[in-house]
DNA sequence: GAGTTTGAAACT
DNA sequence: CAGTTTCAAACTC
């Protein structure tokens, strides 16, 4: 490994050149196809394929390889030197002790980072994700140990600017995420200086990643950047925010699950600080600061019994205590929206009482098929069904301070009995008030109503005045964990914007140009900046929170062009989704097209 | 804890 | 795309 490392690497040096030329490696590399055979076509076929976007035009991000380097390095830490991708990429290859096959190295020699660029289908991709993460621990138990190990291990991330790192690479390049996807293993490390522990660290995150369908949560700066699952990826959110019990939380999805979850679980409307939300989500690993929400939220419900009735405790005691999603699926198998987990992003745990489940990282390959079906379907189907906008939400006809809620369900909902007062309302449930984008029925939800004319409290009962207005005046239940104020600054992330950018992108949402892309991927990146940056400085001031979030986009975005309440422009991900229906909300969407290009927010 | 209600998801 | 069915959570008793 050494020698064929080290010829590698040297490449390219003069000094080494003779050596290398001798080198077993080097021929092998000679008989390779051109090294610099650029396959940024066939790569896109294979975004197509996988129906991402085509990725814009920045390739040959170099971070790619580096970020493959870093587990294949351990061997030779003192090698870890700055080496052109190509080198790079070579190295991995020649590392990653497998035989050495035309496909990848065909791709791992060119320009472009090692994106499979065979046009793979994804299921192939899926395939490869698997057997790379085999190849790689050469271990089939790293499941099991990571379940067994606990979160600490897990979590690892040793280096938080490293994970943002990735994620705006994979924001910015589309490939980078396919990268992740055939390479799974996260190498957040790799530019951290870390080459002795990256081994373990892969591992570890593989294990993560077995352990959460997407783990992908931007905004927490404790995740590694593991490009991982094939497909998806978007579902940063569900994973931490699966905490079902965090009633408000429950369907967020934010980024910054530590965030958010500290905002919308508290019972008190006080922004919960980061190690508040810490502790309640793990105490296991207190202190530590590595865990990633969605794991440890899982490992703390391992200690749990009775799933349910824990949560309604739970959510009736309003404790801030975030737990995973946790089912009772019957018949669906897990495999379903209905199920929470699956529709969180995370496989099922002990605390589950599916039947049948099959949401589990056994079924890795099921599940991913699964997910990919439903998200041909639907390809905001793993979006956040919330979307925290920043303040720059303006309520129309309504004062500032009247604003029920900065953030709007996606899809709104479409009750019909329950007056979007109790948790069978999506948004109710997600202590967000209606919007436009809301069919229901004599709505009265205590968050802000669906013609943002009332908020629990203050609601003045004008409007609907007709139907039930006694019940409203009597008493317009709160969600069993009190409302935070939802103008909490770091409520108002964008976060799922980005998801559903990134939706997107993956998806190849129709008609989504490069530049389109580009401009989704400046607003993830934006995005994604925001959280990760969020989360970094959880505990910094709230304000500074908010004036990173509120990027001019956000607020061009954030008022339709008759100054109707509008939900972000991520929306327009949804644009020409089938399952819009309301006119509405096309309407809106139709606008967005408008809007100005997303300057880099960073 | 069983049964009912509800609305999202899935299906046709 | 609308109507219907299925599903599981939320809720009630």
């Amino acid at each position: 490994m050494d020698t064929p490392q080290r010829n590698v690497t040297q490449i390219g040096t003069p000094v080494a050149k003779l050596k290398v030329e001798n080198s077993p490696v080097f021929n092998y590399i000679n008989s390779l196809s051109p090294i610099t055979t650029s396959k940024t076509i066939s790569t896109a076929q294979t975004f197509s394929s996988l129906n991402f976007t085509s990725p814009p035009p920045v390739f040959n991000t170099p971070h790619v390889a580096s970020r493959f380097r870093s587990h294949s390095n351990p061997s030779d830490p003192s090698k870890v030197e700055p080496a052109s991708t190509e080198e790079e990429v070579v190295e991995e290859a020649i590392l990653e002790k497998e035989p050495p096959q035309t496909l990848k190295n065909d791709s791992t020699t060119s320009n472009t980072p090692r994106v499979i660029s065979d046009g793979s289908s994804e299921t192939d991709l899926q395939k490869m994700c698997d057997d790379n993460v085999k190849r790689k621990s050469d271990t089939p138990d790293w499941e099991t140990l990571i379940s067994d190990s606990s979160d600490m291990l897990i979590y690892g991330s040793p280096n938080d600017s490293e994970a943002f790192r990735c994620f705006l690479q994979r924001s910015s390049d589309s490939k980078t995420r396919l990268c992740g996807a055939t390479k799974p293993v996260v190498e957040p490390v790799s530019t951290s200086n870390e080459p002795e522990s990256s081994d373990a660290l892969s591992i570890l995150h593989r294990g993560v990643r077995r352990r959460c369908l997407d783990f992908e949560m931007p905004g927490n700066n404790k995740q590694t950047p593991r490009c991982v699952v094939p497909s998806i990826g978007l579902h940063l959110n569900a994973i931490a925010m699966s905490s079902k019990d965090n009633n408000n939380v429950s369907k967020e999805y934010s980024f910054s699950g530590n965030i958010k979850v500290g905002l919308q679980s508290s019972i008190t409307p006080v922004l919960l600080s980061d190690n508040t939300v810490r502790e309640n989500e793990t105490k296991e690993d207190a202190g530590d600061g590595v865990e990633e929400a969605p794991l440890s939220l899982a490992l703390v419900e391992v200690n749990q019994s009775s799933p349910k009735k824990k949560r309604r405790k739970s959510e009736q005691t309003g404790e801030g205590e975030s737990s995973c999603k946790r089912c009772n699926c019957k018949k669906s198998k897990c495999l379903k929206l209905y199920c929470e987990c699956f529709a969180a992003g995370v496989y099922c745990i002990e605390p589950c009482s599916c039947i049948d489940c099959f949401n589990k990282p056994i079924h890795e390959d099921t599940v991913l098929a699964t997910r990919k079906q439903i998200e041909s379907r639907n390809p905001l189907a793993f979006a956040p069904k919330v979307i925290r906008n920043s303040d720059s939400i303006i309520e129309v006809g309504e004062d500032a301070s009247k604003t029920p809620a900065s953030a709007r369900h996606k899809r709104g909902c479409n009750c019909k009995k329950s007056n979007c007062l109790k948790k069978y309302c999506e948004c109710y449930q997600s202590g967000v008030g209606c919007s436009i984008n809301c069919r229901c029925e004599g709505c009265k939800n205590a968050f802000g109503r669906k013609d943002g004319s009332s908020f629990a409290g203050m609601d003045t009962e004008q409007d609907q005045e007709n139907e039930t207005s006694d019940r409203s005046r009597t008493t317009i239940p709160l969600p069993p964990s009190t409302p935070m104020p939802l103008r909490q600054p770091l409520a108002q992330l964008p976060i799922s914007s980005n998801n559903m950018l990134l939706s997107q992108h993956l998806h190849g949402a129709s008609g989504s140009s490069s530049l389109y892309s580009s401009q989704s991927f400046r607003k993830q990146d934006m995005g994604l900046f925001s959280h990760s940056r969020i989360e970094t400085i959880a505990e910094e001031r709230a304000e500074d929170i908010e004036n990173l979030i509120q990027s001019p986009v956000t607020n061009i975005n954030a008022v339709s062009p008759n100054s109707k309440r509008v939900s972000l422009p991520h929306m327009d991900s949804a644009e020409t989704s089938p399952w819009r229906r309301n006119g509405g909300r096309k309407l809106l969407l139709s606008s967005i097209p408008t809007f100005p290009s997303l300057t880099p927010h960073h």
